[in-house]
DNA sequence: AACCGCAACAACCGCAAAGGG
DNA sequence: TCCCTTTGCGGTTGTTGCGGT
């Protein structure tokens, strides 16, 4: 792990909301190098972030694979059960949704799902916001959608993989057309498929607004290209308000799509990601170039 | 219209594990 | 084997927007 070929001089790292060419430099830079040391990263970027913080905003943001939108009654129903049984392990909960990030899916929980938990079960029988104790926890994951599959606690980004190809597992995709559908960021329109590359990508619509520019951008995962979710963060009053409303919206969650629906209506193919980027791996944080 | 409180999300911080020299 | 660095994870904080008063 140790990387020494990487040091850097000690400088003062920007912090803060990422401005969108931040973004754009970091894309690029992941785009055409590929994921390597991280710590040397912002330099070779052109960057004056630390590597940590890079790291974290490709996974939560950048990298390709991510799901926008709410979360299906289906990943929430996981989302629950998951936490149940393994306490808060979001990066072992987030394996079992693809193209959420461990960071969405503990913001859902502390904002959303635990105060839900909580209501349900007011004597306190859950352990909502805590760890189990490791006899608590799983030798499986079966119980969580029923598919079963002995994926575990443990499990890999290669039995991550296997899941999205359609091989059941734990994942709340069972249908093969549904994963199919598993979109791509929002920084890749359909467009970017057939012809991807920065000058593809519209930085108009859905960049937040950072603190060196000041504009009037929409937050970050507010507006999807081609404006089908404008107006409204994913999370913010549509997702809060829906998830009063849920059993209505699981498979259609909102805006008509469907549940792997994202960025612009643009569909990221799995089938054909290695083709596109010479493969992208979909699970958490992998990227194989 | 202004203020306040709340909710949601992005990002930071600190720690532990892993791995190379 | 120890030390140092990087990476990954979970908790926490900061910022922003929205709704209510």
């Amino acid at each position: 792990m140790g990387c020494r070929s990487c040091d850097k001089p000690k400088m003062n790292y920007r912090k803060g909301l990422w401005s969108p060419e931040e973004d754009q430099r970091l894309r690029d830079y992941i785009i055409k190098h590929g994921l390597g040391c991280w710590s040397a990263v912002p330099a070779k970027a052109g960057l004056q972030r630390n590597g940590k913080s890079c790291r974290l905003r490709w996974i939560n943001y950048l990298r390709p694979g991510l799901k926008r939108g709410m979360f299906s009654q289906e990943e929430e129903d996981v989302v629950i059960n998951l936490q149940a049984k393994l306490g808060n392990k979001w990066s072992q909960i987030a394996m079992h949704l693809p193209g959420r990030t461990d960071n969405e899916v503990k913001n859902y929980w502390n904002s959303y799902l635990k105060k839900r938990v909580m209501q349900q079960q007011p004597g306190g029988s859950s352990n909502a916001g805590k760890s189990p104790s490791p006899s608590e926890l799983p030798t499986s994951m079966s119980a969580t959608t029923g598919t079963g599959g002995g994926s575990t606690a443990t499990s890999t980004h290669g039995e991550h993989d296997a899941n999205l190809s359609g091989g059941g597992g734990a994942m709340p995709f069972v249908d093969q057309q549904e994963a199919k559908n598993f979109v791509f960021a929002d920084w890749m329109p359909p467009s970017a498929v057939a012809a991807p590359g920065p000058e593809s990508y519209s930085m108009s619509t859905h960049w937040p607004a950072s603190t060196a520019s000041s504009g009037n951008v929409t937050p970050s995962h507010g507006a999807f290209v081609g404006d089908q979710m404008s107006g409204s963060s994913y999370g913010g009053a549509l997702q809060h308000q829906d998830h009063h409303h849920h059993n209505q919206s699981v498979a259609v969650p909102h805006g008509g799509a469907g549940t792997g629906m994202v960025a612009g209506g643009g569909y990221f193919d799995l089938l054909n990601m290695g083709d596109i980027y010479g493969g992208f791996s979909t699970t958490n944080d992998d990227l194989l170039f």
